[in-house]
DNA sequence: AGGGGAACCCGTACGC
DNA sequence: TGCGTACGGGTTCCCC
């Protein structure tokens, strides 16, 4: 399940690979992955483009497209560039991939795009499940999306006061406060369960009752566990890949997510998971988290 | 306006 | 064993 460090570690992999690579032929297998354009609107934007630059917002993964040269030009003589954004929501099981000849073996079925570059390399986006979208956004509509995402937890300008305006004045349960990616960008079930664990706030708490140094904690802990789980490339819980088909190693270091019944780090007590915090799978420590 | 619930999709787990 | 069914999970969209 992709969150901020896994799409981070996706980016970061295609940025080093693929960029400034040309896009030769596009190849829908499964359609209904594809959003704001069909099979034959996405292989016009996309096919001749040039990937300017791959980089991750939110649990996103974009894709900057540009033309090389002005394929034509207006009314007023200016060129026409085409330009755009490939957007990619894996969801749960989504992976993008780099098929350079060396891609793991098994990771060849359920493909359902494949963007075929100019050095004969391919770049597919696979997905078991087909919950995940692929995008095609102009740069009017992608902005107007973006402007729909709340802020970004590891911008240098991201401080506590930061968060505590993106959430507090919510009645909800802080954990699907965290969670609600129009006031907080990246985190998702793992990342949330684990920064509560962190900062030792109850999960099921209003969002709006936490109190100053509870914001302070809750801040360092995000910031800490994103950027620790950046280093370790993500969290391979089930099916989360890089673009190499690899692993993440953060579930090493994971304290509370999936431990359920096992002893608390902290206290020695047994974590407990419940479904009554937000309707998603949520585990705490009953003891020591208040 | 903010929040609840259904829909999307299919591998996996479980019951018969 | 084989079949049928319930479930999960993030986001979007609809509705209250």
């Amino acid at each position: 399940m992709p969150e901020l460090p896994e799409t981070e570690t996706i980016a970061r992999d295609l940025q080093a690979r693929v960029r400034g690579a040309s896009v030769r032929d596009v190849t829908v297998l499964r359609d209904d992955v594809l959003r704001g354009a069909n099979a034959g609107e996405l292989a016009e934007h996309v096919t001749g483009c040039t990937i300017a630059a791959v980089w991750r917002r939110a649990k996103l993964i974009v894709l900057d497209l540009e033309a090389p040269r002005a394929s034509g030009s207006n009314h007023c003589g200016h060129a026409i560039t085409r330009a755009g954004h490939i957007v990619v929501q894996p969801r749960f099981t989504g992976s993008l991939l780099v098929d350079d000849g060396t891609l793991p073996e098994g990771l060849a079925d359920y493909l359902t795009v494949t963007f075929t570059l100019h050095d004969g390399r391919a770049l597919h986006y696979r997905d078991v499940r087909r919950l995940g979208t692929v995008s095609w956004m102009n740069p009017a509509r992608f902005a107007e999306y973006q402007r729909t995402l709340g802020p970004e937890p590891l911008d240098d300008e991201f401080t506590a006061t930061t968060l505590r305006a993106a959430l507090g004045d919510s009645s909800r349960v802080i954990k699907a406060a965290l969670m609600d990616q129009h006031r907080l960008a990246g985190v998702g079930n793992i990342y949330a369960t684990e920064a509560l664990w962190a900062a030792q706030i109850d999960p099921s708490r209003e969002t709006r009752s936490l109190v100053e140094p509870e914001w302070v904690a809750l801040h360092d802990a995000l910031r800490r566990i994103l950027t620790a789980s950046i280093t370790a490339r993500g969290t391979s819980f089930r099916d989360y890949r890089d673009a190499s088909g690899e692993r993440g190693d953060f579930v090493r270091q994971l304290q509370a997510y999936g431990r359920e019944a096992q002893p608390c780090a902290r206290c020695g007590k047994r974590l407990i998971a419940t479904h009554a915090v937000d309707g998603r799978n949520t585990v705490f420590c009953a003891y020591c988290q208040r």
